[in-house]
DNA sequence: TATTTACATGAACAATTTATCATATGTTTA
DNA sequence: TAAACATATGATAAATTGTTCATGTAAATA
């Protein structure tokens, strides 16, 4: 990743000077750091797959249990519980166990408005 | 794909009867149809990667020519084009011609706020 | 008009992601 | 305690994605 970042330097960059030097400091500035970055695109990340979509979506009004999540987005209990780990780690859902099953639900706040968000933004057009 | 459904409810889900069928009826219904979910999940898609990402944000104050952009997140022009491509698939950045330069913008008012939300939701914990 | 500059793009390869299959774990029930 | 049920997970294969390299195109300029 360094390396990478020197070649480009040495090889590709439009010379030494770029057009917009103080357009490029002010955004260097202002750029979030590289964790955030990382966090954030990961965060996205959950929501990027249409099946996790579809489980994000469902669980936004009421919890589920895996097997009812299964039914909804139509796909295996294996492939359903994989998602739910990904969606697990990015802590948009939370779960509680009530004896043999597991019920998922939506574990922020902000999710719902960044949903409603971007679909009214993509109705739109 | 279709195939792939009849599979499950063959010979993966649990039984004919689901836990809690009007839960699931209901968010069947209030589910958005499948060309809207795979919209939305591509959208959220091209904020899903950290490259892309830093366009994004680096664009969300001012336009910036494609030179500027690979200063900005330090990659090749080849990999910083073939990024904007994607973003302008999703409609996400609009460009204009200056003579020979690219200028790319944001073209869109959602997505500053969408940015906002989610960076301010994961400075929160 | 030949060259240079700024950017775009196709192909190939590497890395990542997703689905499937088999199996494991935790809980209830016979 | 054995069997059944609901869910989780590791390994693998398939699909997708991201980067690089080589080359193409449009505009400016020598």
């Amino acid at each position: 990743m360094e390396y990478k970042q020197i070649d480009i330097l040495t090889e590709e960059s439009c010379e030494e000077l770029h057009h917009d030097e103080a357009a490029v400091a002010d955004a260097e500035t202002k750029m979030p750091d590289d964790d955030m970055l990382f966090e954030a695109s990961d965060f996205f990340k959950a929501f990027s797959d249409s099946s996790r979509l579809k489980i994000i979506t469902a669980l936004v009004s009421r919890e589920l249990c895996v097997c009812d999540l299964c039914e909804i987005v139509g796909q295996s209990q294996s492939a359903v519980s994989h998602q739910l780990r990904v969606l697990r780690a990015s802590r948009i859902v939370k779960f509680r166990r009530e004896g043999k099953q597991v019920f998922y639900s939506i574990d922020d706040t902000h999710i719902e408005e960044i949903i409603r968000i971007t679909i009214s933004h993509l109705s739109e057009e």
